[in-house]
RNA sequence: GCCCCCAUCGUCUAGCGGCCUAGGACAUCACCCUUUCAAGGUGACGGCACGGGUUCGAAUCCCGUUGGGGGUGCCA
């Protein structure tokens, strides 16, 4: 364990699925842990017993390693599991009670409200605080916020501060005996010696009242940094009711990895000079807190994907096969994409999307009606069908410049362009107007399938 | 309601008092290239929310207004 560099943490709650803000998040701790030398701690908060699934810790586990998060390198330490220091938790209540920090009480939520409204007042004023109650069934341990103020230093918007007399006496044990959310965080940093806490700013009202907390055990609180959330089109946080977050869902689609990580770190930073497109590394290196934006950054997964073509594009042919792969169907031949593949390569958005580009190289055609009714209608159609047929069936070098020079040929009495002579073709062979590049795909899908599909498409124009 | 945060093209952003006639990217549109569709190239459209200050000089600093967001739990 690094005891000198600085230790970050990010401390999700299993949901069942990844959230791509979680994943900012994460990502923006990873980088600094890495440039700065220090330790990224992953922490699970389970204490909320309708959260508690093991395998959702694997889920977490999983996506943290797609983003390149390297769970095995000394710079990750983890997870921990919040539940199971419960037992410290209340240690820290315990204390905070002995030296007065926090009283007991036992109003319940319903009388609060009652008596808030009968006072006139916002919520719980502190009835019970000078009561001196000792522990018992039924009763919640108060924290005791003193008079004051709390400032807040932030490492990406400044000093906040925090008058106290708007922080009611919050709940630090509820009265069933389990920790609340404010305690067991501050003191699973504590005992994880924490240094920086970098999250979301939803968490900005918590943080005067965990660091009153820090500061009542004695502690020197760490360095805060509140990141703006990710909002949908409508401005609001992304949430998973309305919008799509999941990360494992993109990862479904077909989005790149490093296309996701890419575009997630320039929602809310940016490298300063005019690139967006850089690789992991320069960015760990250029990665700073005081960079960060202050406003909330909308999730745009139009320019996600733009970032995951242009992704697609960097890679090589080999790569592009390879990460292909897993979205093809088995049985497919992965010869014959080979070697159509470096033409879909530059088309392509998401991988899902690969199989419906290269199908009818596969499969049996299906002319698409909109298509059909495009081309295959018109006069000239069936004529140089007939032409291109014969002539094609006469061909032995197979190649796609030859039988894009044959139809040049055919084309030319038609006094067609190739464009729209290509086009009768394409259909009959493709079923649509659009696809890969014409005689390359009529190269790779070899001389007998190519005449026989052509035959069956001008006889359907006659019928 | 109260507390806190924020405010540059539709979106993500550069800008940290003069280099700004406000730069880039996505999206949109046009043209070029072209074997359809993409990709690529060129270009266009489009913004400092508003009002006061401060200053010789404000996108940049201060105040206010308006607008947006977050929080306000015995959730995390």
């Amino acid at each position: 364990m690094n005891s000198s560099g600085p230790r970050f943490r990010f401390a999700p709650s299993p949901t069942g699925f990844f959230h791509v803000g979680g994943a900012r998040t994460a990502l923006f701790n990873w980088a600094l842990a890495r440039s700065t030398g220090g330790i990224f701690v992953l922490r699970i908060e389970d204490t909320d017993e309708a959260r508690n699934r093991p395998e959702w810790t694997d889920g977490i586990l999983s996506a943290l390693e797609w983003l390149g998060i390297d769970v095995s390198s000394p710079t990750f330490e983890g997870p921990y599991f919040q539940s199971t220091y419960a037992d410290e938790h209340l240690r820290a209540a315990a204390k905070l009670f002995e030296t007065g920090h926090a009283y007991y009480c036992e109003m319940s939520p319903d009388e609060i409200a009652e008596r808030a409204k009968s006072e006139g007042v916002m919520g719980y004023n502190g009835w019970s605080r000078d009561l001196g109650l000792e522990p018992g069934p039924g009763r919640v341990l108060r924290f005791r916020v003193p008079e004051g103020s709390t400032i807040v230093r932030d490492q990406v918007r400044g000093d906040v501060e925090f008058d106290h007399s708007v922080i009611e006496d919050f709940v630090l044990v509820r009265s069933n005996g389990t920790p609340v959310f404010n305690l067991a965080n501050v003191v699973d940093d504590m005992s994880m010696g924490i240094t920086n806490v970098i999250r979301a700013e939803e968490h900005l009202p918590n943080t005067p009242k965990q660091q009153m907390i820090w500061t009542a055990l004695d502690r020197e609180p760490p360095a805060w940094g509140h990141v703006p959330v990710l909002v949908n089109e409508q401005r609001k946080k992304l949430s998973k009711r309305r919008d799509k977050v999941a990360l494992e869902q993109y990862r479904e689609e077909g989005f790149l990895a490093d296309a996701m990580v890419n575009y997630l770190m320039t929602l809310g930073w940016s490298a300063g000079d005019d690139r967006e497109i850089l690789p992991w590394d320069e960015i760990v290196s250029l990665f700073a807190l005081s960079d960060v934006n202050l406003s909330p950054a909308f999730f745009d997964v139009k320019k996600l994907a733009a970032f995951n073509g242009e992704y697609i594009r960097m890679m090589t042919d080999v790569e592009f096969v390879a990460a292909c792969d897993p979205w093809l169907p088995p049985e497919w031949d992965r010869n014959t994409f080979a070697a159509i593949a470096p033409h879909v390569q530059p088309r392509l958005v998401t991988f899902s999307d690969v199989s419906g580009v290269v199908d009818f190289i596969f499969q049996e055609v299906e002319f698409d009606d909109s298509s059909w009714e495009k081309v295959m209608t018109t006069e000239v159609a069936g004529p140089l069908l007939d032409e291109a047929i014969q002539r094609y069936t006469d061909l032995d070098d197979w190649q796609a410049d030859t039988l894009k020079a044959i139809l040049e040929e055919v084309m030319e009495p038609f006094g067609l362009k190739l464009g729209k002579a290509q086009a009768p073709v394409r259909v009959a062979v493709t079923g649509r107007t659009v696809g890969p590049p014409l005689f390359e795909s009529l190269e790779v899908l070899g001389k007998e399938t190519t005449l026989s599909r052509m035959q069956v498409a001008r006889g359907r124009i006659s019928a």
